[in-house]
RNA sequence: GGAGAGGUGGCAGAGUGGUCGAAUGCGCCUGACUCGAAAUCAGGUAUACAUGAAUAAUGUAUCGUGGGUUCAAAUCCCACCCUCUCCGCCA
């Protein structure tokens, strides 16, 4: 959520900002609304402090033992207008939220604006993409010997999942493991477990509702609020400082999770429909941090080179790109992703996604720290994939792949394989 | 699933219709005392929103959440959520 202060100093500008990643701000809308709100909050609040001060004056006169009768009279008529207008305001801001609810996050002056994916920027390319001498499988024909099974998957659940068996699983297990411990033991995040279903309040916090709850899958309750399968860890994660008032020395916050992950992919029909790029469900390491807003570009530069180093510890080619106005995520201010090579498809393809919110979803939830002063402000959130654990294993099965249909084992994998090397048929 | 207890400020804990945003204690902050500290004493110490240049002042809202009764609700009524205890079940 904006700062509503800014848009009332000048929605314009805001709108040309957000014009920027295509968004069309209703400054009409806002305005006019803004009006109206002014007017029933000041009046009704107005109504409220008569009605107040004359209760009191009841209370005082039945103390003394006068008669009440006259004043009860003079708050009688107050009654009906105080309600009409505090139905209006309810209305009012309900609204108001609604439309502030809506509004992506100001991208940075930082962030390249541009209109599509285009126009994102390389910022850096790391490691050379390997020269074959034979012709390179994708993750699918290199992986369906070894385990890789989407046949199963579909008769248990239908398209989009998948089924992994014996090495393949153990090594989509290994990279989760080997990548949360990296994060715990190197780059001081504090490993979190937590709920895979959320309400919607988190939900809110974060960004994903109310807006894109197409996305989303939502569990049902008989009697009870429906809950929603997190689409990221950043949700429970993130949510953990919601309504919290942080000391300063607790800062920065940085914590780690692994947990699958739940998307409908409502509109991708027929995008990646071929093997595991795009699943309804997969597992992610992903990191978040809170911290002080002077911080947070620091700390986006730090997190972004957290997951980066999951990348070259396992020796996979990638570049990084900042990310244009237009591709951003609703809620980021800025965003860096990072690319891993996959060489049957011969191009680079997101395996990270770092972002920093500024104070975008702490505003939403609420989430602040005292600051030097001695004031309650609201904290800066970021988070980042460090990494998508079904791409990387895509990754590994197409950088690694042998002639003989065997795949390497990254070394810094093995001892989580039992010193295996060699991924094969029958392993 | 059955039975019961409870949710009040950073914490503990009063408050059962009126001057209660809320006693008291602890914690914390400031000052006095002290060479300094402890002890003691005095004062202060919630959040959000509105009007506003304001981290001034004033007002409004908030005692789990949402509704209701009333001129007036922490206090009465209804629904829900959460926590705890016992029994049952269960990984």
């Amino acid at each position: 959520m904006l700062d509503i202060q800014l848009l009332r100093n000048d929605a314009e500008a805001v709108a040309k900002r957000l014009a920027t990643r295509g968004y069309v701000l209703d400054v009409q809308l806002f305005t006019r609304l803004e009006g109206e709100r002014k007017a029933i909050q000041t009046r009704t609040q107005a109504l409220q402090a008569k009605r107040n001060s004359t209760s009191k004056a009841i209370g005082a006169a039945k103390a003394r033992g006068e008669d009440v009768a006259p004043i009860m009279a003079e708050v009688a008529s107050l009654g009906e207008a105080l309600a009409a207008d505090e139905l209006a305001l309810a209305k009012i801001q309900a609204d108001m939220n609604t439309l502030l609810s809506g509004i992506p996050n100001l991208p940075d002056p930082a962030v390249p604006v541009g209109g599509s994916e285009a126009d994102n920027v390389e910022v850096a390319r790391w490691g050379m993409p390997r020269v074959f001498d034979f012709a390179v499988n994708d993750h699918v024909d290199v992986g369906t010997p070894l385990g890789l099974d989407f046949e199963t998957a579909a008769k248990v659940a239908g398209a989009r999942f998948s089924l992994l068996r014996g090495g393949m699983a153990r090594l989509h297990r290994a990279l989760a493991q080997f990548m949360l411990d990296t994060h715990t033991a190197q780059h001081g995040y504090t490993e979190v477990y937590v709920p895979y279903l959320v309400n919607a309040q988190a939900m809110h916090g974060t960004g994903q509702l109310p807006k894109f709850e197409e996305d989303l899958f939502a569990v049902p309750r008989a009697g009870l609020e429906q809950m929603y399968l997190i689409p990221t860890a950043e949700v429970p994660v993130t949510n953990m400082v919601r309504e919290q008032i942080l000391a300063r020395d607790a800062l920065p916050l940085r914590f780690v999770a692994h947990t699958p992950c739940f998307r409908s992919e409502a509109g991708a029909y027929g995008r990646d429909t071929r093997g595991m790029i795009r699943q309804h469900q997969f597992d992610k390491v992903e990191l978040v941090q809170i911290v002080e807003p002077e911080q947070s570009d620091a700390a986006l530069e730090e997190l972004t080179g957290h997951a980066e180093a999951v990348l070259r510890l396992l020796e996979l080619p990638y570049r990084k790109m900042a990310l244009c106005t237009r591709d951003m995520g609703f809620s980021s201010q800025r965003t860096y992703d990072l690319e891993v090579w996959l060489p049957a498809q011969n191009t680079y393809r997101e395996i990270s996604s770092c972002s920093s919110f500024g104070s975008f979803q702490a505003r939403r939830m609420q989430a602040r720290y005292r600051n030097e002063q001695g004031k309650n402000e609201l904290v800066h959130t970021l988070n980042g994939s460090g990494l998508a654990v079904g791409r990387a294993l895509v990754a590994v099965l197409e950088n690694f792949q042998q002639a003989d249909g065997s795949v390497v084992i990254p070394e810094v994998l093995r001892a989580y394989m039992g010193g295996l090397v060699l991924l094969k048929r029958d392993a």
